[in-house]
DNA sequence: TTGTTCTATTTATCATGATAAATAGGTTGG
DNA sequence: CCAACCTATTTATCATGATAAATAGAACAA
């Protein structure tokens, strides 16, 4: 009876699923099993069709489902076909973003989290932050610390992403990978919202921008000092102000599908591991 | 010089784009433009072809990606074809396990995280939570509030999983939708933590299930009496005193890639819109 | 009315093969 | 040693067509 009741249980809603994603999911099996690491080779189309016995367009299929979930990444060539990657930061985003593009997240929703993980996430951060880091988060500043109005209007959006920047840069830094990533994605928000809503007169981003300049100077300065306390409070500060800003430059995320082109591949602030080669291939 | 710089700036790695990938994004856009609602339908597959000039075996991989990214559904029959959908939830989750498989989460990473959302999550429910969702919260309670050694060990996860749920009918209750997905994707990855970490001894399971079900007890009641701030105070101190047993069922959020067929469709505490007839087809 | 059967539509998968494009690695010329 | 070129490999896309499976809606029967 207790198999009935499972039975029962896994009867509901199965739905047939198709050749192509049983396939899919094989291959993840097979990554899993024989604990594939990024870097490491799928065999070749062909000799994939051989082993689950499927044609090629069914094999292409199950491929590009993996290349779309970012598992995988598809070149020609010798040793060419389906290599494992780790999943980008960008492409996950994204796919969230889809998800996201349903609902009717305002600018107050993203902030009520914000508010919530940015102080932590410093804080979290100060231990490690490096020489390197303070200067890249000097050097965010910088670019925010002067007027932008000669250069144009874009020029001003671009010192609010670099805002933006400054907290990728803390973020890079904290060990918790789930705190880490929860604030990019909130980051990453932030800028698309930047993006599409900037009909915002030039006086209130400068408001905005001078503020940011003098808080994040503030917390950079407590966090060369390690002192966490301060730099946890400071952000609440921070999150707390900023948001009036945004609010007047109203507006709801955008209920807008983010395209694959429009990922722009940021420079990350900060590598996984530190190592003195900069290994691009 | 302005332009220069741009320019190299967008030069930067801007790799060919496959076909199939443009052909997607242009179905998104034609998404985006023709403002499709979850409902619509796309054009035919043929209609397809001849509308971006490309061939069949393209067409379909961009039919397909867009599926892989839970965007359409596609369908075989009379005005069968791929249908706009709003992204599940489900398969948003997956994908972005897909991501944190790679890294390297512990349950101290995910509690750090929930500490801090969850009683702000709970805390904005209490106004929306209707006697249903009360119901549904005291029904949560019991299943876990009786000796469960009766049943056999699988009926311990089961109560585990079944705790969880107690705070997806909070999350699903609070009308901020980004930090309800928040709170979503923490108790989905806790439910992953339990499936396959389950072996834990009995008695530690059995301690922490009646201390859950102490503190679901008093926030529930603290939730019928509207006392916003007390359940906040209660949830923080739940969130305190739960990673204390959890992490004595020690372990990390397995590095492992959940597979399509283990996504299941758990019974939503609360549609979007309740209405009388529970419509399950 | 109600439930069943039929049918036309549309995708799913298979099969096969051809040409184009990308590329790793070897070869050649300086 | 380095740069430019060549070549074999492998996917990308196109083309075409056949059979299978799912399904919405019409036709039909009780």
């Amino acid at each position: 009876m207790t198999i009935d009741r499972a039975k029962a249980g896994a009867a509901i809603e199965i739905k047939q699923q198709k050749r192509g994603d049983l396939v899919a999911e094989e291959i993840k099996r097979l990554i899993t099993e024989k604990d594939l690491k990024p870097g490491d080779r799928l065999p070749r189309e062909v000799e994939l069709q051989q082993l689950f016995s499927v044609s090629k367009s069914t094999i292409r299929e199950a491929l590009k489902s993996l290349e779309v979930q970012g598992l995988i990444k598809v070149t020609t060539g010798p040793s060419g076909g389906g290599m494992v990657v780790e999943v980008p930061l960008d492409r996950t985003l994204q796919l969230l973003q889809n998800y996201l593009f349903f609902k009717d997240v305002s600018i107050d929703d993203i902030y009520t989290v914000r508010k919530l993980l940015e102080p932590e996430l410093a804080a979290g951060a100060v231990p490690h932050l490096t020489e390197q880091d303070f200067e890249a988060l000097e050097a965010s500043i910088a670019c925010c610390d002067r007027p932008a109005s000669s250069h144009g209007g874009q020029d001003i959006v671009r010192q609010r992403q670099e805002d933006v920047n400054f907290h990728d840069i803390l973020a890079a830094a904290n060990p918790n990978p789930f705190l880490r990533f929860s604030c990019e994605l909130i980051n990453e928000m932030i800028r698309q919202l930047i993006e599409f809503r900037n009909d915002t007169p030039q006086v209130e981003h400068e408001r905005f921008g001078l503020a940011n300049v003098k808080i994040h100077k503030a917390i950079t300065k407590a966090a060369r000092e390690r002192d966490v306390e301060k730099v946890r409070e400071l952000m609440v500060v921070h999150m707390t102000e900023a948001p009036r800003y945004v609010k007047r430059m109203k507006g709801k995320l955008r209920g807008r599908l983010i395209l694959d082109s429009e990922i722009r591949r940021r420079v990350r602030a900060r590598s996984v591991a530190p190592t003195d080669e900069p290994d691009q291939e």
